[in-house]
DNA sequence: TTGAAAGCGGTACCAT
DNA sequence: ATGGTACCGCTTTCAA
């Protein structure tokens, strides 16, 4: 154990490759500047042989650029959005880019915590699943001059560019399908939509559906509570409970679908016999379930790679002006959850 | 869209406030120095006024210490490292941390690469669950003065931090659950097991357990090969096809897991009357899926603080000299994959 | 083809 | 109780 060997410095390798720091600086960036074959190859030996890394927070002083990108996402235990941050983040490496990731928990004060770290920080750039309830600050810190990219959920008064997909369409096309197999009586399960656009948007969807196939929906068939999976049971038990049982259930987010399940389960219902479903996202665990379930898959790797590439555009100068509201399609991934609907 | 405001900086504030940046720089940072209380107040007016945020970059360079700590896990695609991940990352906020994270796919190359642009990023400190394959790599980091610590992999003859679970023990305990529900015929399906002492652990930990209860452990009812889904239902297929069949399958890695799983159902054979199942880590589906699946659950969050407190120990020098190895228990899940073999 | 030196924006020591 | 100022390690003109 050798400590503090004392990290070396740019002025080491100099001194070491008897040149100045800036043939050294501008060797190791590799910059257009010419240097000599045997200055070059000296400088690089000497680099390799102390073991040189440069010190990215004295660079980026200097250059004003830390090749940083800050993610805030609400939760990374939710596998959806870890799958956003993957795609970014692989999509940021290929460029240079390393990430500092935070959550905040759906709260606006953890938000606009991260946010001021992250301005701190001196980030290059900011991607982030907002929860809503700081604009203000995410305004401020884009006014500062630090690009944002709001991913899953946008905002249309923000001008601020985003990546998202088409809820609504998502949804009304959940709801054509199940009105294809036969079935009228669809009910949804669905989270709060005070502030969380893509919920009021699949919620919308859903109302576009009915009414498209000139159906009815009626309130009892629309349970709108908190998203936990208690509730998503106790949604469904409701429903199961309705003089006029619903013949298809959707639902809008993980947790509550995973309460659905259970209670449909725990009734010692089976679907699609008793009642079919189909939910939002596409967790791991909707294809091991038995039967698989259906559900409204997005692309979300490529979620990650195209806000990553709106970001760059505005880090690098190369898009400027209006904002841009990148909208992806979804795709009905069909399993064995849904099915003509019981026979009365 | 007011752009290049020019961010403020302490200057502007010292300037504004009409006093120098070393007050200022005293003030905001609530160091010892004794301030009269209007001074105090009108700086803090004044950075309030300014939207004043002081540049992390500047402060980390001078006084060497960025607050900011590297995280390398192999994919955060997998939720046990990500609950790994958010336990470490709460604990580090709170102690007014943030974390810069990094994926290294199981590749060495990758996880070199982490290595040093965490170490040019002038982290406080670095935790890794490491390949195993650039050793190297992590103790030269470490002599330059990095405190690390290893997460769920170890390495006793690195003397560095680590935090993990007892494996062995685990795997042992399990295989003592299914003897006791009377098994004798008990298999494994693991991953490859070299360079990686989780599995090997685990592996072992199976031996000792049929060991003691005086049982054999023929080769044919291991399998033991690359981690993936598919792996997973060739594994149980192998066994099941095998003249003295299996009465309980343990598989201690997740996608080995899913697609035994699959393969079971694909048979039309049913947990545990044909077989019980035990498997590793408590993914969400395990208690999803019907029967709920028997597991080996891990104290995750805790895992990642523990792995904080360590870190944090060496990085405020209040802990020093030899590395720590700390050993968390594991518990047995129990759930419906597990039962009594079927009579013969 | 190379070197000297002025910063980047804070911090912390030494004065006053 | 406060101010002056030399750094931290690198980049980047400008000069040679």
């Amino acid at each position: 154990m050798k400590p503090n060997k004392s990290v070396p410095t740019i002025q080491d390798v100099a001194r070491e490759a008897g040149v100045s720091p800036s043939t050294v600086s501008n060797v190791l960036n590799q910059r257009s500047r010419q240097t000599s074959k045997e200055t070059r190859e000296r400088i690089l030996e000497v680099a390799r042989q102390l073991n040189y890394q440069p010190n990215a927070m004295a660079a980026a002083l200097r250059r004003r650029s830390t090749r940083t990108i800050g993610v805030i996402v609400t939760t990374i235990l939710n596998p959806f959005y870890t799958a956003i941050v993957r795609g970014f983040q692989d999509a940021a490496r290929q460029h240079g880019y390393s990430t500092i990731l935070g959550n905040s928990d759906d709260d606006p004060g953890q938000e606009r915590e991260m946010l001021n770290t992250l301005r701190a920080k001196q980030v290059d750039g900011i991607v982030i699943v907002t929860t809503g309830g700081c604009h203000d600050t995410i305004q401020q810190v884009r006014d500062l001059g630090v690009p944002i990219v709001m991913v899953d959920r946008g905002d249309p008064g923000l001008n601020i560019d985003s990546v998202a997909v088409d809820n609504t369409r998502a949804a009304e096309a959940a709801v054509g399908y199940l009105v294809g197999l036969g079935h009228r009586r669809i009910a949804i399960i669905s989270g709060l939509t005070s502030g969380v656009p893509t919920r009021a948007h699949r919620l919308q969807g859903y109302l576009r559906g009915l009414q498209a196939a000139g159906l009815d929906a009626p309130e009892s068939s629309q349970q709108i509570m908190s998203t936990s999976i208690e509730n998503g049971s106790l949604a469904a038990g409701r429903l199961l409970d309705l003089p006029d049982r619903p013949m298809a259930i959707m639902a809008t987010n993980n947790l509550l679908s995973i309460g659905v399940v259970q209670e449909i389960r725990r009734r010692g219902l089976q679907m699609p016999r008793d009642v079919s479903f189909v939910m939002f996202d596409d967790p791991e665990w909707a294809c091991l379930h038995s039967p698989g379930i259906t559900t409204v898959a997005q692309p979300i790797q490529e979620i990650g790679a195209r806000a990553f590439a709106l970001l760059e555009g505005r880090i690098q100068k190369t898009r400027t002006g209006d904002a841009e509201a990148v909208v992806l399609p979804t795709t009905l991934v069909m399993r064995g959850s849904c099915g003509a609907p019981p026979k009365l």
